[in-house]
DNA sequence: AAAGCCAGTGCCCAATCTCGG
DNA sequence: GCCGAGATTGGGCACTGGCTT
């Protein structure tokens, strides 16, 4: 009649047990790798589980060993390449980790939907929560509320409560703008993200520390959000600026729209504009020209996510050591072209 | 001693029992809105369940009732925009019916791990499996190997035993054909998507199927891979074909790349050739110039995921119709330039 | 050493019991 | 003493862990 009649009754502990002439508990034995079973018996039981297609229920399990194997994911924020992909590595890790994950997407960060939207996971008695969060505002909201299990966040800023791993955006952005010192720029302008994702106020953070390290000037960021959009805005802007000769995008996506914005202006990159961008989406080595960027390691981010719940729930290892990203230098960088250099000298 | 120390144990159903003065039968009653309980005692024990701050046990709920309340979620691939935001609102969907999601994302779509892991949401007792995948192998996967629960699968093609919600990308494809011929165009090319994609077959179908009402021909489509990258190179390529003077691309990522390859070629979009894209991605509306594109309501495709899973679980509904894309028009279209015109006819 | 027994996990359901009218 | 609304008891559900044999 429906579609559920033809899920036959699963077999359980017991029948498994008939089966191969032992008491349920030698299955319980065997499935949990104790010892004091007889290879042979072990091995009768064996069959026995293949034969019947036997899978123990985990909500007997969940119930009795008041472990649920589960863990809550939650991720904020409209789908982007960067937190998208962490939380797909994450969630492979986790499976390679026997854990199941239970995911909360949400597109708002107020304090309100994530308290209640953390809730809701506890109830599902999920044993840890890990947060993939690009705003200040979600982490704050999990900050101090009492929730009963650990929370690992994936956050470039510290929060008292929780437990934290993640990418030295400080390190990629530094990296990002000593390279381009290193060609000899001297005025190297930003295009930040927006000013509530904490990744974006650490690499203006790095930007500022090696421009300040090498006697450089920093002048004053343009705001951007991550969109190509409000690249190509900020693109406009700084073509007009005739003493920059090079720019550090906080993401790749905005450094397509200025790159799009200086062609318009007839500003050739890298010839009188060097750029580089950060995050090295898929993209990034289609662009014309191919996108010196800084590469984020999201797949190991992920991974890490995963290792800092092991971590805190202590199974495992130690919490990850944040991993520094790498440099890909491509083809919109170079050194300064000698007139716009004339121009600043 | 470990972080688990301060996780109280959950208060009961007899906590609560016993603090409200009745039996826990009669706090079942009172959980499952059942009739029989004397208004002044119902009050009683919520006033009890209140102070306990009690949660029913979804275990052993589970272990009794025989429902997880639990969906699976399958998303394979990379996480692109389309996908990634249709699982987003199909996880607030069912978060909303009161569905818990465990979500399993691969890179993959081999039959075996497309297998193993539905078998792995299967042994958590799901209710329903939910499959957003582009390519056709994902599909085939799962189609014919018998699970147990239904799948409900977000695809544009047909399966045998699969059920199944979608965006009608013909009728879409249709709309972006018909746009440019009624401005006009005469000679329409066509960028398409991956061969083993399923939306970009159907897309192909409705270019080729309006082209040939209107009596015009359908030249072969170019393949692209969905990247801006193949969109560039197969831009080049058509920046040569002077008889085209319109470019139906099957996602806007791809049109980027034309749009970046003609423009290269020195031919302005709209002026020497329209440009239709696929999808409207968020950037869309930013390239230069802002693009003209078929919208896919990915949200409203998350919500009907989860109204297919209600229908085939027999909650609620019947099965969504499927949605009909709109054509946004913004400048990257214009009746074809006369120069260009004269050549072709 | 190998395997069995019993109790307990938190909850739902059917059957049963208890009163006031 | 009969009725039934209102509350209780006992029997699973599928499994694990300590104690026994």
């Amino acid at each position: 009649m429906s579609d559920h009649d033809d899920r036959a009754r699963a077999a359980t502990i017991f029948d498994v047990a008939r089966l191969a002439g032992v008491s349920h508990q030698t299955v319980s034995r065997v499935l949990n790798d104790l010892p004091n079973v007889r290879p042979a018996t072990r091995a009768r039981v064996e069959q026995a589980i293949k034969q019947l297609r036997y899978v123990p229920s985990p909500a007997a399990r969940a119930l009795v060993t008041r472990r649920t194997r589960t863990l809550g994911l939650i991720v904020t924020g409209a789908p982007d390449y960067g937190p998208s992909s962490t939380a797909l590595h994450f969630n492979e890790a986790a499976r390679d980790a026997r854990y199941a994950v239970i995911t909360a997407s949400m597109l708002e960060t107020d304090a309100a939907s994530m308290r209640s939207t953390a809730e809701l996971l506890v109830r599902q008695n999920v044993e840890a929560i890990v947060l993939i969060a690009a705003q200040r505002a979600a982490l704050d909201a999990l900050d101090g509320i009492e929730l009963g299990v650990p929370v690992v966040a994936v956050a470039s800023e510290e929060r008292g409560a929780l437990h934290r791993v993640w990418l030295d955006q400080y390190a990629g952005a530094r990296l990002a703008v000593e390279h381009l010192i290193g060609l000899g720029h001297r005025e190297i302008r930003h295009v930040s993200g927006p000013t509530n994702a904490m990744d974006a106020a650490e690499r203006v953070r790095g930007w500022a520390a090696a421009l300040g390290e090498h006697g450089l000037a920093a002048r004053e960021p343009l705001v951007g959000d991550w969109s190509p959009g409000s690249g190509y805005v900020h693109g406009r802007a700084l073509a007009a600026d005739r003493d920059m000769t090079a720019i550090f995008v906080s993401n790749d996506q905005m450094a397509l729209g200025v790159m799009h914005a200086l062609a318009e202006a007839g500003l050739s990159v890298p010839g009188d504009v060097s750029i580089v961008g950060f995050d090295d989406i898929p993209e990034a080595a289609f662009f014309a020209p191919p996108l010196t960027t800084v590469r984020q390691d999201f797949d190991a981010l992920g991974r890490d996510a995963m290792a800092g719940v092991l971590a805190v729930l202590g199974d495992d290892d130690r919490m990850p050591v944040p991993r520094v990203p790498d440099l890909v230098v491509r083809t919109s960088t170079a050194a300064p072209s000698r007139d716009r250099a004339a121009v600043t000298g």
